[in-house]
DNA sequence: CCCAAATTACGATAAATTTCGTAATAAAAA
DNA sequence: TTTTTATTACGAAATTTATCGTAATTTGGG
């Protein structure tokens, strides 16, 4: 196996993570209501693909009690992680500066977050 | 609608944009060996999807010869602005800056790199 | 205890993506 | 010209993802 199927979240599923990432922890519902607010969807829908997701274990659940609560079984900052890395191989020829120089071209950062990355770089040069 | 296909490639369309960003043009037998390299897949399964792609838009097509020639239609810079947008929205909070120091944080990046990214910054701090 | 309301389970279908075999076509070689 | 080779076209099947209706289950209220 190369990749494990948690790090390979869907379109529909990255979603469901996002609100999962949120509110730390969820019922079928509490996620539903996240996503109906943006999206056109069914409630079965929505319960179906967080079952599939617990199948693959892109989350976690507590189903002491009727209504199951569930988790991210990964945190953001992996997911992150993972596919940043992956986009910076697949679209950034491997250099994470090029991904950095588009990323802050074209999206307008303030002056203080510019400030905020020079000192972050500023520390990673000291090291 | 919401956004244009082209800019919505999936997985294996984005492995074929890849080398044909690369080689600027290319046969179906030029990528298909490309993709040979690291997958194992069928040489009609390429023409397929390549084929797709042209219906979709994603690639244009020099069909005056029996060996066809393709070329990606969407620029690899746009492509990477769309998909970084994308993923900043839907894994960093709209935030480019977190994108940012998530990158630099997870990757080696050598002196010379991080000379670069501040002299970027310089310049953006002057506009 | 029984009923109503909410939830999960299940299964079927639809839609999109990926795969590849076979046939038709074009070009090059003999 | 005939044969061989390479390529495209076509269509079908397999796989993955997304959707939702209906049935079964659980639980709290009366």
């Amino acid at each position: 196996m190369s990749v494990a199927k948690y790090l390979k979240p869907t379109e529909s599923e990255l979603e469901i993570l996002q609100v999962l990432w949120e509110k730390q922890n969820a019922s079928v519902r509490d996620v539903h209501e996240e996503l109906a607010k943006v999206k056109d969807v069914g409630y079965t829908t929505t319960l179906k693909l967080m079952q599939i997701m617990f199948e693959k274990g892109l989350v976690k659940r507590d189903a002491s009690f009727k209504t199951h609560i569930y988790e991210a079984s990964v945190s953001k900052k992996k997911a992150q992680k993972h596919l940043l890395k992956k986009m910076i191989n697949t679209l950034f020829s491997g250099s994470s500066t090029e991904l950095v120089i588009q990323a802050l071209g074209n999206h307008k950062t303030s002056p203080e977050e510019l400030n905020e990355i020079q000192q972050f770089l500023d520390n990673l040069k000291k090291r």
